[in-house]
DNA sequence: AAAGACTAAGTAAACGTTTACAAGGATAAC
DNA sequence: GTTATCCTTGTAAACGTTTACTTAGTCTTT
């Protein structure tokens, strides 16, 4: 049934070895550049294996050396906007170290992910890159019971049980809500992703450890759960006014939900940054091309993605035993959303 | 030196074959589901291989019958907004039909394409999606004298060489560039992306097309090449302005170079719609959060990437041998980068 | 000149599956 | 009761590599 499996060149070593007139043990070596050969010898092998265009089948290699060269990378979904960029970086950084990456969205769901954890391992990969959905451990447990190198990516490990790689969630928010007070606002509403990631619970005690350092009284009615989506964001908004709570200024867990905010706060007339000020969170490339330019908390995504393999590539191949954690420093980017650089009021 | 090979079980259908005392051929079928087995053993080894967590090998699987269940996807950039709902549909349907999916940025250069799929065949991917750089057909013929099934993504094909999924860009471009003119205005625009690429060339005819049905004549000097990037868009205007050109419209070939035209304007003081009506292609998601609210084509991009996959998998298993051009109807959002819905002057 | 020490190349086993073929037991047919 | 047929299971080869081990040849060394 398959296609033109029949008719297909299909050189092996076999047939290399065949045309240079030596063993295939010979081939193996010098097409590896493992131990002593003679040039003569060298230069046959090449010259037969550029003649039949041979190229190296990858899966007879996994299975004899163990290792496969590919990596698996779960995320949620693709389609939210501050994955592109994560993915970029690690799928550069995979490539410098001849990986291949396997993409997998989850979207969030621990089942998913552990049925991609299984597919992945059947496929033997190398390492796993995760950004996991919640914290549960159940997931973490399993590829280590499995013995997959895993690094977490924009998590914090608690327990250090992997690697993670994450930017300073609570210094982050800190910094986002700082602007804001200083901006003379104190009636700050804060639209948490969800709690029960770290990024979210980090971002969440920021929030409350700036108002703290402010002497601001935080209102638990000016705390929202959302989902780290546009809709989410949306619907906080709507509820906040619908409840008749007054506030100055929203600072939301990350930039669509941002945007989401802003959008319902055009709905109901009132504007931003004059009526409402408004910090998110990621910088996506989406806060500079918004109107208004929004005002936001930058994570180094495709730095994090980068490094994360690095990491994953350094417990691979064993340099590394113990877990690491990297975290990035954020860095406030100060646009129109919240009034911009002019200290006010 | 690796990640703890020793230590961990790594359970192959001999240890299942011994637990359950039967033969290893006998495993394999039962797991497979092949030949008939007296319902005893079935249950023996499935028991057995539950008890010792038995995890198929998916790499000695490959090589023994030739097909690893991974195909390659080749993409400019993921972080080029148009990408990720691509992707998005790629990976969900190459999920149902168990397909790993390997992603690779090549950056819209051929010689990465060209490494990439060398990689890919080195890997023994079973297809390969692919949206090529420039159609200068060099790599089509490569995947094909590798018998590697290969289905073209967002790209018309050339003596049908390959199947392609596409979306009918010189309709698109039409109905842009009529939507435009029935708005009244005359002295339309173009600015492109690559003209080498199909997409680009049928853009550019649609655009020509739509003019002449409409008498009006066209201009050289309103018709500009670019890149398919924010920049490249913005670069356009900023000369067009320079040159002091008349134009009352601007039909750019995607989004991201919309959008980049019209923050040029802004910066020039040019107000969209009012002093320029402004389209775009593709409705990417920023398309309905850009303000103003972009005009654009929409193709629908996660349906070509599901798509293409149901294609690419009918030729690895045979179904279908000779290339197939699934076109897609495109589709006119009209929102106030245009002057909205209501038919002006 | 003989023995020892290196080296370079070859032989064959192994990685974990699938599957063609062989073998044996049970059932059916006469 | 013998033979033919069918069905289930086992044996072993194969997929394309890598690599431990063997072998044979070359070079030292005395």
């Amino acid at each position: 049934m398959a296609y033109d499996k029949e008719n297909i060149r299909n050189v092996t070593i076999k047939d290399v070895a065949k045309r240079a007139e030596v063993s295939i043990a010979t081939v193996s070596r010098i097409l590896n550049g493992k131990g002593r050969v003679s040039p003569l010898l060298a230069e046959r092998v090449l010259l037969a294996a550029k003649e039949l265009q041979y190229q190296p089948n990858d899966v007879a290699r996994a299975l004899k050396i163990k290792e496969s060269r590919s990596i698996g990378l779960i995320i949620p979904d693709i389609e939210n906007p501050f994955f592109p960029a994560l993915v970029r970086g690690v799928q550069d950084a995979a490539k410098i170290h001849n990986y291949a990456v396997i993409l997998c969205n989850a979207d969030g769901k621990t089942e998913e992910e552990k049925k991609y954890i299984q597919f992945l391992y059947s496929k033997r990969v190398d390492g796993i890159a995760f950004t996991e959905s919640v914290d549960n451990k159940k997931n973490i447990a399993l590829l280590d019971s499995l013995g997959i190198p895993v690094v977490l990516l924009d998590r914090r490990v608690e327990g250090m049980k992997a690697s993670g790689v994450s930017t300073d969630n609570r210094l982050g928010a800190f910094m986002a809500t700082k602007h804001l007070i200083e901006k003379g606002k104190r009636r700050i509403v804060f639209i948490n992703g969800s709690p029960k990631l770290s990024s979210g619970a980090d971002r969440a005690s920021g929030y409350q450890d700036a108002l703290l350092s402010y002497n601001i009284q935080y209102d638990k009615k000016l705390a929202f759960i959302g989902a780290f989506t546009y809709e989410s964001g949306y619907a906080a908004v709507e509820n906040l006014l619908l409840s008749c709570h007054q506030f100055d200024a929203i600072f939301a867990s990350n930039d669509i939900m941002a945007i989401g905010a802003i959008e319902c706060l055009n709905q109901y007339g009132i504007r931003v940054p004059e009526d409402v000020a408004v910090v998110g969170f990621d910088d996506i490339r989406l806060a500079t091309w918004y109107k208004p330019l929004l005002t936001t908390i930058r994570q180094p995504v495709y730095e994090m993605g980068q490094y994360a393999i690095k990491l994953l590539v350094e417990h691979i191949t064993g340099e590394r035993s113990s877990p690491y954690e990297k975290i990035f420093v954020p860095e406030l980017m100060i646009r129109q959303s919240s009034g911009g650089l002019e200290e006010s009021k």
